[in-house]
DNA sequence: ATGAAAGCGCTAACAA
DNA sequence: TTGTTAGCGCTTTCAT
């Protein structure tokens, strides 16, 4: 059903019946008959606006394009609604996509957005390469990256405070007497990998405890290395009384890897972990975690977008902080410490 | 940059320019010479198709639309990679939608869809009325409801066999010996709220065991819910030993009220639920639960959408079940189990 | 082997 | 108060 079809039935002509339907009635005078028999032929036919015709007319697609590894992710999902929501209480449209972790399946999603000619795009970056995103900046679109941010570049960025959380854990994990630590890492190069490993390093070395090469280990933000790098690290240095985790997947793998090995968490090891679980609180053991406020990321990203989409300048600080809080639990004790839980 | 523009640079005509980008040079004989050109102009003029003109000369959006109750619910975030990784695979976008459990908003949403010209829907309803969506379908929308389903109506449905996972935990408790037996329900009306009930109580009736109506509490999938419906229960009806939460949310909500009233699980009572948690093995305790398969109820749901956008009819049985896992963990024992965790 | 032109459904400038 | 028309960017039929 088109508007001209409407219009025929209502015996006017399709401006008028655009103009009717549009709610200009008023503005252009029309008559009330006129504007009833459009409402009432547009009702009874069922007529629904083509949004795309009006975007080609408007040159405005009134889409948000968001661009994370894993939808299924609570993490990920939980930002994917915040903009969501506020991307819908301005009237845009989200359109989302996942790239499945893999950098070539992005790039590919990325470039059929632009061609929905989406007016702004969110994006947790797969890869460590930042050209097709830059060149979409380039080329007018308004852009934030969420989360995983890149060293370089001028990509306006929300991500936590990554330095400030690792520094905590790191004081958390001495103050309970811990000398040697192992670090379970996620993907080396990215900026949250990086930024945490080198605050959580520092704050070991200006306590003067070493942090050997040998003792960081791991590949991936996932469970599966999680759970490979902790094994192989806790066979080989057994001396090792306390874990760091740079990602919850990889603490639960890390859960797992001791559990293997017959090591109770906290009385033979102890883990502290970056990113909250949804319910951490009924972990066994419940986690010491350096919470990240997952919402507030989101809907920085999307207000920062919104933003740039309205026209407004990219904000000074390219990288936008939000603050982690670290939460104390059961899972970080004395090393030796037996007996009771 | 439009085709236009990049006709006149590669000095061609805009439909060979059209057929050129369209991959069509070989079967329109384009010169060898013309197709460089007009390469070329694209490439570095950085042309993108409009898809938005395109969808609108050949009617097809290649867009369909999801819409959920919560993006951030790891549930539905499931269901909603599967729906976006399928659709992408078969050159679909995915328009997401978030009702915030609103039925006006999942109405103003759905609206907005088809304005958008979606060539299917899949959706998680948030209220207990169809009109909308029958509507919709009614209209030629291929569509398809998951979860959720609805009683009555001809709207095709994926959801889980209930039915069974209600059954084996009932079978469950019934086994560890419990008779006094509280429910902890969602929201009354809705499908898998109604199945669930329905055969947990035919299941505990066959056994000789009454579930009388004061037993049976709640009235949202929520964790509120389930905390505010298990304390008074628990309080009003202190012989009760075992509860069935007929979610996870709910599950987690009794958790707490148990805590709060100094309850142990399972020691002093028993708990079963629907819904798997991500990592229900590391909760304390463990909880016995039956477990949804949550991308396979995804994967048929897009499946099927993307069957009847082909072409397909609508399959016979209108309610499409997923079948359902129970796990048996700690958090059931027998009734006044005392002791040894 | 290439071009001209119609038309997808809509809006808005201009006319009347 | 209402209508006529151009045009958004593209595909495709029909010509040449």
């Amino acid at each position: 059903m088109t508007l001209k079809r409407v219009a025929e039935i209502a015996g006017v002509s399709i401006a008028t019946a655009s103009r009717v339907l549009a709610g200009k009635g008023g503005a252009h005078r029309i008559s009330e008959a006129t504007v009833a028999a459009v409402t009432q032929a547009a009702e009874k036919s069922g007529f629904r606006h083509s949004h795309l015709a009006r975007s080609l007319k408007s040159g405005q697609s009134a889409l948000i394009g968001v661009v994370v590894p894993d939808v299924s992710n609570p993490f990920f999902a939980a930002i994917a609604r915040e903009i969501t929501l506020a991307a819908e209480a301005k009237g845009y449209s989200v359109l989302l996509a996942d790239s499945r972790e893999d950098d070539a399946s992005e790039r590919r999603l990325v470039g059929q957005l632009r061609d929905r000619r989406i007016e702004g795009l969110v994006v947790c970056p797969a890869g460590l390469k930042q050209d097709h995103f830059t060149a979409a900046q380039d080329a007018g679109l308004p852009l934030v990256v969420v989360d995983r941010g890149f060293a370089d570049g001028d990509l306006l960025t929300v991500t936590s405070d990554h330095a400030q959380g690792a520094r905590a854990l790191a004081q958390v994990l001495l103050k309970a007497g811990h000398r040697h630590i192992g670090v379970l890492q996620g993907r080396p190069g990215t900026l949250a990998n990086d930024e945490r490993l080198a605050a959580f390093k520092a704050t070991l070395a200006d306590a003067g405890v070493r942090l050997p090469a040998t003792h960081i280990v791991g590949d991936a933000f996932s469970e599966t290395s999680g759970r490979t790098a902790a094994a192989a690290l806790l066979r080989e240095r057994p001396a090792i009384t306390a874990l760091f985790a740079l990602s919850n997947q990889i603490a639960l793998g890390a859960l797992r890897a001791a559990a293997e090995l017959g090591r109770v968490v906290p009385r033979d090891l102890s883990l502290a972990t970056f990113d909250d679980l949804p319910h951490a609180e009924f972990l066994n053991p419940p986690l010491t975690t350096a919470c990240q406020d997952v919402p507030a990321l989101g809907r920085r990203a999307a207000e920062l977008l919104l933003a740039r989409i309205a026209g407004e300048a990219k904000p000074r600080t390219r990288l936008q902080r939000i603050p982690v809080t670290v939460i104390e639990r059961a899972s970080v004790a004395p090393p030796s410490h037996k007996g009771k839980q």
